[in-house]
DNA sequence: CACGTCGCG
DNA sequence: ACACGCGCGACGTGA
């Protein structure tokens, strides 16, 4: 007699799983699945759990309820046994039943879109959890094997797992080697003293709460009094008959009249590829109040449109036929112009085709997700959907996995088209949200004025790119190789051995060890070889200076010289991407390539920018701020000796040296002036006498001795750190001038470390967030004007405090002027924004 | 994928 | 006694 096959299905995940894929028929989803079985004759018992719904439910938590109740109703025509128990998941009673039958003449098969329940896993006990997989969405089959060899682990050990997964810097993998070694959270918080990482000790300090937290909830209870009534089996007669039906909504039970099924809409996702079901949808789109909308765009080619103005109206319109991609673009666009409220969720993606200028009604979802949280790492229609809506939906991973959108059109083209409609559908949603989260924040003119404008211009930036001369860069690359080549070997003969330069364990093995340079260890991985350590060993050991050399060199030929020359396009331009959602304290980063690190600091590397030049019949213009940060201190803190110090100023650091340290201004020594120079930036990144002598070479008292000594002269200066201290710890949040929020959640850690880091975090964000504020301003109104007056030069690249125009000779007085009076006057201070501005036949001339 | 290193403001 | 200046991105190494 063959062991008995019972398949568990957690009707409640899984139904919400379906739910999000096909939203109309959650419980239509999971009644084929279940069928599907039957039907393979892969079960003998059937059954089929759900959770106890509580009250007080979403929208979309009512939605699915609605789905639960319909599979409900349909399980028992599928020969499929109901299992509801009061106070327990579906999980739990699942997690019972697997502890209860495993010892019993049955394999249990468990089907749920829940992790929780893989620890269940057992010799009997098999879970299946629906996965992306090659072919669109399959089961994944978790066996006690597969578990031992996935995770190389007990089934037992995974809410261990699952529970350090919730603090932030721990991965999967890092948590199963804790787990392996320890056992589980309490052995690992009982050894955390003795491990050795540091970095894996501050993490499970910092989050030791949200550990527990979440092993609370990953929690199964086991104890539930449920039983199976399977001591019959599914019959082959019962399943052909279960097969020869044909189920119709109209057989569930409570059904609905139309009124009701109208009070609580129905979401659903349309498909459509005909002209005039097209034109019929942007007929309604534009009279619509307010939408969501999205041109899928692959390739450089718009391969659909999602568009969406109501629960029931979303709308995956595919570019094909009549319906062309220009077609859809410029329907998009008219819609933009005309429509009410349009959201997007990267508008600077969409520019190429979606052609709007500054002040268009269109309202990106995903720079207002920025603002309200700078330190999120994305801003998908998931993240949005799980903060601004409360709810789960899947990811473009899910969906579509590492393919092609176009390619999954074809494959599995439910799934395309889901992914398509989330985007309008998410953006739909949450627009009216996130415009109420900005009110009340105080963030709606930061956004209206300064954020959603700056989109624009940095389109605008990206599509200038900048010209590079490709030759040249190859020459300066030549040089560079032929040089590291030499060195090379000269190090090789220094140390007499042959060995990788560039690795740091190497390095540190034949520096320390095999040659014996005293300077010990200081990483946990080994020695250091960071640069400030082997720049103080370069005096007695010569090797140590051509080691220095060759790394200067290689970096500069790498990240730079070849680095650079992958980015030059056809047009013999680098078109750089501009983020604007990346930074905690509101500045703009730069990838691929990083056009804001260009060396200028050394003479060597600083000759890269002789090959970044204007176009033919241009010149460059470069502007830069003059110690914006500083100014911006003196401004907000309103100490009457800096701002003062500030307007009679030539040298500020000079003068505070003078001021500081009470001698004549004539008098300052360049010793002294570098030491205020220094102490200068270190108020502005948030002082610690530790963090200055470091820079200083000083020792710590002296170091803190320079701070007081600051401090006594510029009282309001110190009051006002201290204020931002204190406003940040009540707030949870560092704010600057033009009340851009970042978040400090280090104030409330425990750990000193951690707490310190926060307290300089709330001095230096609101400093360098009003210094981001003021450029942006700057470069919206340059940009602008520079449009307005219909001038070609454009602005082509943005480095924090710097701008560069690429200036048509003919217009470059007009630039110069435009560009520092903007600049100047973007802010009004207490004490004015001062501008360096040079021109130049290349951006190395024209700094 | 994490780490060390180093380029910029 | 401790331990770090603030904000980024790219590259190479090595598990």
């Amino acid at each position: 007699m063959s062991r008995k096959r019972i398949v568990l299905i957690d009707g409640s995940s899984m139904v919400k799983e379906a739910f999000y894929s096909l939203p109309a028929n959650g419980a239509g989803g999971v009644k084929s699945l279940m069928t599907g079985i039957l039907e393979r004759k892969e079960a003998d018992y059937l059954a089929v759990a759900f959770s106890l719904t509580g009250a007080s439910q979403s929208m979309i938590e009512k939605e699915i309820t609605i789905q639960e109740e319909l599979l409900k109703g349909i399980a028992p025509s599928l020969k499929a046994e109901v299992l509801i128990k009061e106070g327990y998941e579906s999980a739990d009673i699942l997690a019972s039943l697997a502890k209860k039958c495993s010892s019993e003449e049955r394999d249990i098969t468990i089907i749920t879109k829940d992790q929780r329940l893989l620890q269940t896993a057992a010799e009997h006990v098999t879970v299946q959890i629906p996965a992306m997989g090659e072919e669109g969405l399959i089961l994944k089959s978790y066996h006690l094997e597969t578990i031992r060899e996935e995770y190389g682990l007990e089934p037992a050990g995974l809410k261990e797992v699952f529970s350090l997964i919730a603090a932030d810097g721990l991965g999967e993998k890092t948590a199963c080697g804790l787990i392996r070694q320890y056992e589980n959270i309490a052995g690992l918080y009982e050894h955390l003293e003795s491990m050795e990482s540091q970095r894996i000790k501050e993490i499970l300090k910092t989050f030791e709460n949200r550990i527990l937290e979440e092993e609370k909830r990953i929690f199964l209870k086991e104890d539930c009094d449920i039983t199976l009534d399977d001591t019959k089996s599914i019959s082959e007669a019962e399943i052909q008959e279960i097969m020869d039906m044909d189920f119709v909504p109209a057989e569930f039970p409570d059904d609905e009249n139309q009124s009701e099924k109208e009070s609580s809409p129905t979401t659903s996702f349309h498909v459509i590829t005909d002209f005039s079901e097209a034109e019929a949808v942007f007929g309604k789109g534009i009279s619509a109040d307010r939408l969501g909308l999205q041109l899928i765009i692959e390739d450089k080619a718009v391969i659909a449109l999602s568009i969406c103005y109501g629960e029931k109206d979303c709308y995956c319109i595919l570019s094909e036929g009549l319906l062309s991609g220009d077609y859809l673009a410029g329907k998009a666009e008219e819609i933009c112009k005309k429509a009410g409220h349009v959201t997007v969720l990267d508008l600077k993606s969409q520019l190429p085709y979606l052609k709007l200028e500054a002040g268009s009604p269109v309202f990106d979802a995903g720079v207002a997700g920025y603002l309200l949280n700078p330190l999120k790492d994305s801003y998908s229609y998931k993240d949005l959907a799980e903060d601004y809506l409360n709810m789960t939906v899947p990811s473009r991973i899910e969906l579509i996995g590492k393919v092609s959108i176009s390619r999954t059109l074809i494959d599995n083209r439910e799934n395309g088209v889901s992914f398509i409609c989330y985007m309008s559908y998410i953006a739909f949603l949450c627009g009216d949200r996130l415009l109420e989260a900005l009110r009340e924040a105080e963030m709606e003119k930061l956004f209206h004025e300064i954020e959603m404008p700056l989109i624009y211009s940095l389109y605008s930036m990206e599509t200038a790119g900048i010209q590079v001369e490709r030759e040249r860069l190859k020459e300066y690359g030549d040089r560079l190789k032929v040089q590291i080549k030499e060195l090379e070997q000269k190090i090789y003969e220094e140390t007499g051995e042959t060995f990788n330069i560039n690795s740091p364990k190497q390095l540190g093995e034949v520096l320390f060890d095999h040659m014996k340079i005293p300077g010990g260890k200081k990483t946990k991985t080994g020695y250091s070889t960071a640069a400030d350590v082997l720049e103080k060993l370069a005096q007695d050991y010569p090797v140590v200076t051509l080691i220095l050399d060759y790394r200067q060199l290689t970096k500069l030929n790498s990240t730079y010289a070849d680095g650079l020359a992958a980015y030059i396009g056809p047009d013999g331009r680098i078109h750089g991407t501009f983020n604007q959602t990346i930074t905690a304290t509101g500045r703009i980063s730069s990838t691929e390539p990083n056009l804001q690190n260009i060396p200028v600091r050394m003479e060597l590397g600083r000759e890269i920018r002789k090959v970044f030049v204007p176009k033919e019949g241009c010149v460059f213009v470069d502007a830069d701020y003059s110690q914006i940060e500083l100014r911006v201190l003196a401004h907000m803190s309103g100490d009457t000796r800096l701002i003062n110090a500030y307007k009679q100023a030539e040298d500020i650091h000079a003068i505070t040296a003078s001021e500081v340290f009470h001698i004549p201004l004539n008098e300052v020594t360049s010793l002294q002036r570098r030491n205020a120079k220094a102490v200068n930036f270190g108020i502005v990144y948030g002082i610690s006498s530790f963090g200055l002598s470091e820079g200083l070479s000083i020792t710590r008292k002296e170091a803190s001795e320079y701070i007081e000594k600051y401090f006594e002269t510029y009282p309001g200066v110190k009051s006002f750190l201290d204020g931002l201290v204190t406003k940040a710890k009540e707030s949870g949040y560092a704010v600057s001038m033009f009340g851009r929020r970042r978040p400090v959640p280090e104030l409330k850690s425990s750990n000193f470390m951690q707490r310190s880091f926060g307290e300089r975090v709330a001095m230096n964000s609101p400093i360098q967030g009003t210094a981001a504020d003021i450029m942006k301003i700057a470069m919206i109104r340059v940009d602008q004007a520079l449009k307005k007056q219909g001038l070609k030069s454009r602005i082509v690249l943005q480095v924090h405090d710097e701008l560069l125009i690429e200036a048509y000779q003919e217009e470059l007085e007009k630039v110069k002027e435009l560009l520092t009076n903007e600049m100047i006057h973007a802010a009004d201070l207490e004490v004015s924004l001062e501008v360096e501005a040079n021109v130049g036949e290349s951006w190395f001339d024209a700094k």
